[in-house]
Order: C-alpha cells, then sequence, then structure tokens
DNA sequence: GTGGTCTAGACCACC
DNA sequence: GTGGTCTAGACCACG
C-alpha cells in the first residue's frame, strides 16, 4: 500500500504524508473512510508510532483527514485538501521559475523544460 | 551583497551556495574575477569562516569557481556551471510535474499554473 | 581495525575514507551491514566527529554507504563503488606511466617495473 | 619553456621540479650547463622567487643539479638523478598496485590496466 | 540514539 | 595574505 523509500533524503514522516495526499486526492481512499490506526500503521511499515502520528498531525492540519477523539482518523472530504495541495503545487513551481529566471534561462527554454519534464513523467509513468 | 535568511530551514551553506550560483549564472560575476576571502566573507555575513568554506568547496566541486592555493577563489567561466545548474532545474521541474500529474492536475491545468508562476515572479521582479 | 597515520601527509579524513573503500570492496564489510556511529568512531580513532562526519560524507557521494536519518550509516551493495574505485587507480595508473615516459623510460622497462611491484606487494603481503 | 597549471591541485614548486626533472632527464638540458637565475626565472614565470628557490633546493637535494656559491646552479650529470627518478617511480608504482591488489583487482586485470595506460599516453602524446 | 549543521578558535602549507 | 584541515563543543531534526 505505502512504500517507504529510505534512501529518499526527506524524513520518513513526510513520506508518509505525501502518500496519503496523493492516495486523497486521485480518490483511492474514499471521504469518511477511516484511516489505518497509527498503531497497525507503524507496525505495517515497520516504523515508530511517533512518526506515523506527526504525519497525521499534518495531515489533519492540511485538511486532508479529520480525527474523531477516541474513534479514530478519517478522510476528509473538504475542498480544502486540493486547495492545499494546488497551493502547494503553485508555490513548488513558483520557485523552479524562480531559480530558472535567475539562472538566466528564458521564459521559452522554460517553457520547453517544462514540455520535457512532462514527457519525462508520462513516460515513467508507462 | 548576499542576505543570510535564518528563518530558512536550508542550511547557511546552502544559501551562500544559491547566491553565488545566481551571481555567477547570471553575469554578475565575471569569469576570472577573485571571490570574497573566505575571512573576509565569514566578517562580513558573520558567519563562520568554516561555513564559507564548505560552501566554496561545493562551487568549486560544481563547477562554478576555482582555487588557486595560496592566492584565493575565482570565478569559473567553463560552461560546466550553467550546464549544473540546468540539469538542477529540470530535476526541480520533474518533481514538481510529478507531484501535480499525481495530485490529479492535468496537463493543461499544469501549463496554466506554469504561467502563472512565470507572470508571479515577473511581478514580484518589478 | 583503523590505523590513522599522523605522519601521513595526507589528511585524517581522506586516510578514514581510504580504509573504509578498502574494506568495502575487498568484502572486509557486508553490503547493509551498519558502519560505525560517527560518534562511537571518533570516540575510537580520538578524533574529532567531524573529521569522521566529513569522510563519511565523501563515501557517500562516491557510493560507497548510504545514510538513514536518524538510524546510522551502511555500506552500500552498488556496483557504483568498485567502479569508482577502479576509475581511481587508472587515473593514478596513467600518472604513473606518463612520467615514467616523460623520464625517458622506456615501455618494456615500465612492464617490469610493473612486475616488481606487483611482486613486493606480495611479499609484503606475505 | 615551463607552464605552469594553477588548477592543479599540487603547489606551484612541486610542478616547477617536475619540469625541471623531466628537461634534465630527456637531456633537453646538458649537464653542467647553467640553470635560470632564481630571480629571473620568477619574473619569467610570475612567481615569487621564494617559489624557486624552494625547487631549486629540493632539486640540489634530489641529485638533479649543483650549486656553485655566487656561481648559480647548474645540470649535473651524475647518475644519481635518474636514479632518484626511477625510484620515485618505482614506489609511485608500489603504491598503485597495493591500491589496486586491497580492491580486490587481480594481477592480470592489472597488468590489462598497464597496457590501457600505456595506450593513453601514446595517444596523448600524438 | 543517529546524522547534519554551525561556531570559535587553532595550526598548517603555500605564495 | 590565502585556502585546507582539525579540535572542542553546541544545537537541531529525526526515529
Amino acid at each position: 500500500m505505502i512504500l517507504i523509500d529510505y534512501k529518499d533524503r526527506r524524513p520518513i514522516y513526510e513520506q508518509v504524508i505525501e502518500k496519503f495526499q496523493q492516495m486523497i486526492l486521485c480518490g483511492a481512499l474514499e471521504p469518511d473512510s477511516p484511516m489505518p490506526s497509527v498503531r497497525s500503521l507503524a507496525m505495517e511499515l515497520s516504523l515508530n508510532p511517533n512518526t506515523i502520528q506527526r504525519a497525521y498531525q499534518e495531515l489533519e492540519r492540511q485538511g486532508y483527514i479529520y480525527t474523531l477523539k477516541g474513534k479514530g482518523s478519517f478522510v476528509s472530504n473538504s475542498m480544502k485538501a486540493a486547495d492545499h495541495k494546488r497551493k502547494e503545487i503553485q508555490e513548488e513551481l513558483d520557485k523552479c521559475v524562480s531559480n530558472a529566471v535567475m539562472a538566466g534561462i528564458t521564459e521559452d527554454e522554460l517553457r520547453d523544460m517544462v514540455e520535457i519534464s512532462i514527457t519525462n513523467v508520462k513516460i515513467r509513468n508507462t
């Protein structure tokens, strides 16, 4: 279900967050369906429960899930999640573009590079 | 000349690296012109010389500068620097695009977002 | 396990790098087995942790080890390590041969000298 | 006559030494012919006289040149020079071979690599 | 516990 | 003066 890449330089809890963001946004996890419990998921992934806990906290803060005390965490159906991701990606793009411009790359070159990226990703997903 | 953002989560030496990459790539620093000495820059930025040293070492490894023992460091004129940055930015873009696709954003939406970023950057630089 | 030669003109961290390269390449350290922690090795060799840290960083960059944040460093099993060393030695050899030729040593004399070296090393390892 | 490679990581005085060793060993400089004066050579190469002085001292210690007080330095004709270089190269080779063996490279592989080096050098000198 | 970063201050080789 | 290395000791994020 979730694969942790230990060689990834990012902290593990961020990877967990990202995986759930993707699953929620693409509809693999339906709104109001229960998230796996912190302890069971920790067991399944051989991770420290603290790590999962931290990921869930952040997911809640970002609006992807909501928590009912004593019942567990559930997938949120609000638009908040999609909005959050969109903003996040726009910010990433802004940084990229900003870096590119400061490196002397022209707008058109940049657009070409974006097309290359799109192609790269398509190929990788084949 | 260079401003350190202590709130930035990235290490200081990376910020120093990035600033010099930009200055070198955009032509603000001419090829073969001397870089500030490790000690003087450390003093100017109120940083430890080791931190500057580390940044310079990485800049040399990436081909942005070269070092003459006992004389100082100098801006490299090789194409290596531009190549390096271009690859770096392409990788960043790949990640962005990949994230966007996995978040269910379509290609055309993505292209729109890129245009927004380009506009944002233009405005910010006005 | 590792002996530092303080009379060696090379920096200590390079000596540490070389020792581990040898141990990894000759199979004394198995893939995915844990490297000693930065602190413990520093203690054992009476060195500053920073020095070990630097050596490990370089070993990771060269593909000999990989690092899991908060868990430690581990021996890499990739071919990258062997490739890296092979290239390094070929470069060394090129320099030797180049020097020899420029010193007026003929090809056949050189081959004899190589045989002498091989014998020397064999004897020393007896 | 002599070209200094400022991007070479070795100290400049070593480069000067090496160049003179080559010129003396290959006969470009005849025995008992005068070496350029420290000051004139320093001027010619835009180097600090200290650097040249240091190189000459070392060349004398190694038997490549001899110095007559008040007269200057002269190329030595003794076999000492050739012997010195031969020993130097043999030591370099020993190190190479030792490294190779410790990296798990077999004798025959090593011989192949030597042949590659010889070919490389031949090509480079074409 | 781990590795990663940083500071303060020292010594060295080189020019 | 320069860069390169090293020590001592601190703080941080991560698991």
